[in-house]
DNA sequence: GAGTTTTTGATGTACGTAAATCAGAAATTC
DNA sequence: GAATTTCTGATTTACGTACATCAAAAACTC
């Protein structure tokens, strides 16, 4: 059986009491005693047995997600795994709110995060826009001991405890290794679709695949960055107008959301020239044309990994309690027609 | 505040035990007063408490893994992630025996099953081996109604309850499309290395490649598989002679264990060749020959996530609650030389 | 309607920890 | 060495559920 607390009590030659007050950092206890209880506590391989402890605390956790209200499908998906979280919640005694707000706001996010802080949550998790003032409102945030955590796009240089989301520069140099060998030593020019330079992720992603593509695939050129604020149809209107203006497009990668509007436009050009396109998220329109073989591959961040680790760091962080960072990395996916879920 | 029993019993008007009887379908209640409780469960949205429920009951489950003592990389890693889930028995109440027996030996693994039956536990794990006496092995422990998991390679038509492992049929499709693109429409001969045609996995990623190749690159072939039985010794003296013999080799896909010995072959042939190679397992070694440019791209698929999975998966089907089959999806992993963790 | 069986109620203990109270012991201050 | 402050011990209650026991009530049987 492993050791309880009256174990330790017995072992360490104290009270109970003053085991309770070692364990949870209550005053009162003499460093010397409190040596001899943490020696007993290594002897015998004491671990706190959290259920039991959660139990007796009746802690809850009030969890604050500042979500976009963008009109894309992988949003749409991640605002689905949160409502499966709150779903949850009850069962992981967390209680989950969110606040929506409009996309690439950098202001509207911090009257959010004022908001968030005002109830005294828990932890934070949001999906951060690349702007000072939101990195002030991370450290007020901070400041109170409250943790936050980045979610999708990250914001360094920031108070932020913790980014649950991909490595955004490995994943433009994925998009990259593969365009350019698919591409087999063809030279000339290829699109990028992003969504905004305003968000980090999108930055990263470009400044990757740019990389990639300079260093080992010289021949491929690419055309100044499209910007379709993550709408089907903004991105439609860019792609067509880019495949009318330059015939000899080897490719393109849509490093954003909004892949509807870019489908749309590869579909209207039809069969006629066939070029290579790598996209990202998995949703039911990449999916369809990843089968179509209009798009060749998709890169996929999974939103339900990502809202899941980021609710498991905010607790851990609000107990105290280290993380096991190998667990909680989210993976790129790299999907072709051959690996769909 | 989510409801307890007691407000369970307040509320449809009977006393705790009656309430606790329903719960966990004791005998002694009438029907009428069942559906009494139940609908007062259905009216409060009440979810029992499971951290409560385990400290209560003080349930341990022990669990049997089975593992073969394999001398390769990924199955170190195995082994690894079982024992770190054996060091995070304690807080999870799980009590992790593994047994090692030798591989590609379906006796032993018959002999092994018969063991584990003998310690009733409440849940078995296995490297399958594709035989009927396995299978038997595996429906003597389905009758003592033992939960039994199969690892890594699955053994269908057998009465396992579930499978914790890739889809491998998709993994060769996708190694081909792989193969293939990066090949970019040369004719020419490719080589498959594999463990064992005994085990399940490497059978189904041999199909799913050939017939990937057959329908989409009919002008790749692949020579005959040649069998390392996951042993890099072995490994590299195929693969040096397939080199020696075949000048026109265009790839090779390894996908087995045993890599050592190929990146050992495909080095000592040194830089006169360019072969387009995928393999699979993410390891030191392959790791290494990613970033040399030796190998081009490894599939993987994460021990610890299905190590993990086997866990959270006997523990509920001992418990006869229902999985999440979304999360228990094990996926594969594609890695380049760019987004390598 | 007496006897039997089945169903229900009331109550208590246990799981391992948290947290509070109060009394007593030890250390510190002057 | 008395007064004060700081530690420590002993004990109790609570969290939500599981499980056991015994008595009481209700439902059957003949």
């Amino acid at each position: 059986m492993r050791p309880t607390v009256h174990d330790i009590a017995a072992s360490a030659g104290v009270s109970l009491a003053t085991v309770d007050r070692v364990l949870n950092r209550r005053p009162g206890v003499r460093a010397a005693t409190r040596a001899k209880v943490e020696a007993a506590i290594d002897r015998l391989g004491y671990v706190r047995d959290v259920a039991a402890a959660n139990l007796a605390k009746g802690r809850v956790y009030p969890l604050v997600f500042i979500l976009p209200d963008s009109n894309n499908s992988f949003m749409h998906g991640l605002h689905a795994e949160v409502r499966e979280a709150i779903a949850r919640a009850a069962a992981e005694r967390t209680d989950i709110r969110v606040i929506e707000i409009p996309a690439f706001d950098p202001a509207a996010l911090v009257v959010a995060l004022d908001a968030a802080r005002a109830e005294r949550p828990a932890g934070v998790a949001l999906v951060a826009i690349d702007a000072d003032e939101v990195r002030d409102a991370v450290a007020r945030l901070a400041e109170k001991g409250v943790p936050v955590v980045t979610l999708v796009s990250d914001l360094p240089g920031s108070r932020r405890d913790h980014y649950a989301g991909v490595d955004n520069i490995a994943a433009g140099r994925t998009a990259a290794s593969l365009l350019g060998r698919f591409l087999g030593g063809r030279a000339g020019p290829v699109a990028v679709l992003a969504g905004s330079m305003l968000v980090r992720d999108h930055r990263e992603r470009l400044e990757g695949f740019a990389a990639v593509l300079q260093a080992e695939f010289p021949d491929i050129t690419i055309l100044p960055v499209l910007e379709g604020r993550d709408e089907p149809q903004r991105a439609e209107t860019l792609v067509a107008a880019t495949l009318a203006a330059h015939a000899d497009l080897l490719g393109l990668y849509s490093l954003g959301a909004g892949n509807r509007g870019l489908i749309a436009a590869l579909k209207a050009q039809g069969g006629e020239r066939s070029l290579t396109v790598i996209a990202h998220e998995l949703t039911v329109h990449t999916r369809a044309a990843l089968q179509d073989g209009i798009i060749d591959a998709v890169l996929n961040q999974d939103a339900g990994h990502e809202v899941r680790s980021a609710i498991r760091i905010l607790k851990a962080k609000a107990d105290g309690l280290a993380v096991v960072e190998a667990q909680e990395r989210i993976r790129i996916d790299i999907f072709l027609r051959d690996n769909l879920p």
